[in-house]
DNA sequence: GCCTACATGTAAATAGTTACATGATTGA
DNA sequence: TCAATCATGTAACTATTTACATGTAGGC
């Protein structure tokens, strides 16, 4: 997660560990936060594997280490925009994705999308199912509490209908023979990815 | 956090692992599910601890363990009730809170209610913030991303409100001679606990 | 006789946090 | 000169997931 986004900030322009963190945190913090104790040692691993490289920047002796960039950290940064991550991270996993959807296909962006909206809608069936049966013997702040859930969900999966929308009508303007617009000041062309693989297993009932 | 859900699922009634969890994920599955790699080794750590105590009611040899509270899981239970937990688990502490708010004083509830607040309101402000610094040099996704989730933050605080607003209600209500109704059926009295200790700090801008 | 749901568990990996420690730079 | 903010880092810990392993009970 952290080493995606990582990977998405430092795409657009080199950057010191302070730095980093502070545009994060301004960039996810509606759903996420991180520390410098999770950030440092993530930049630590990201150079030994080659992604990024750390110049020691520094008027004297110490101070500031930016890291860019490598090949192989783009590469990676195009390989994750398309996959879907453990199933576990879901939500922070969308929203890292969304935030870099600028970057991402208009192919995967609508993949990942709809593979959202589908899992929203599992979970919005799900919890229909638990409200209906449990009826009884819960009290009044259990029901409120499933009542503001499913509402929530239920607008998410409404927003996505909407974007999802959006995207479609985008994609047949610029198939119509108009022009494609230069939408964002994005040097860095989309990159097309790998197929994620998700949902395409039968998945027995988590239950 | 599981193992809070636990200790408040027993205080209700004695169960064994596979129901518990079904239960677990009927009553949280709005913001969280569980699986049993993490509920079995919890449960055991809960015996370790004196909080719970197991019972191997089996028909033959092998078969189900049924787990019930013991007075100090009881004391543990109510202590957590009015704790505020570390913050990195912020959303999903209050939810289990909220969650057996029925076991939980007037007092306490109130005090969950306005501190949650509060910190959403921080977050909101926070945001506002970053939203208008940033203005420019963001791509229409990040400005999506952005809107989108302060309208969720903002829908909360107006949940929470609302919520509030209830809770003084009663209060008022019963303390005006009206004889507190018995509103649900519980037979466990809710408990006062001990201060939280929450938002006293100063606490220096995390930035 | 087989499939589904019930039921219990473990080992390894994951992805962080909190608390601490240290020092440089800048503005009132 | 003092406080705030900038800046980098480490050690210990936490709470969880995933993948695996195993076996039982009931219905068709």
């Amino acid at each position: 997660m952290l080493e995606f986004a990582v990977l998405g900030l430092l795409a657009e322009s080199p950057l010191h560990g302070y730095e980093l963190r502070k545009r994060l945190n301004a960039l996810l913090g509606t759903f996420r936060a991180f520390s410098y104790g999770s950030l440092y040692p993530t930049l630590r691993r990201m150079q030994a594997a080659g992604w990024v490289t750390a110049d020691s920047a520094g008027r004297g002796g110490r101070s500031k280490v930016v890291y860019s960039l490598t090949a192989d950290g783009k590469e990676r940064f195009a390989e994750l925009l398309g996959e879907a991550g453990p199933s576990a991270w879901e939500d922070e996993a969308f929203g890292v994705h969304f935030a870099f959807f600028s970057k991402t296909s208009p192919e995967a962006r609508m993949r990942i999308l709809e593979g959202r909206r589908i899992r929203l809608e599992e979970k919005r069936e799900r919890f229909r199912g638990t409200m209906g049966r449990a009826r009884e013997r819960v009290d009044r702040y259990t029901i409120e509490m499933h009542r503001h859930g499913l509402e929530s969900v239920e607008r998410e999966v409404r927003w996505l209908t909407e974007l999802i929308e959006t995207e479609r009508t985008i994609s047949n303007e610029n198939a119509q023979g108009a022009p494609p617009e230069p939408r964002s000041p994005d040097s860095e062309p989309a990159v097309e990815s790998a197929p994620t693989g998700a949902s395409t297993k039968p998945k027995a009932k988590t239950d």
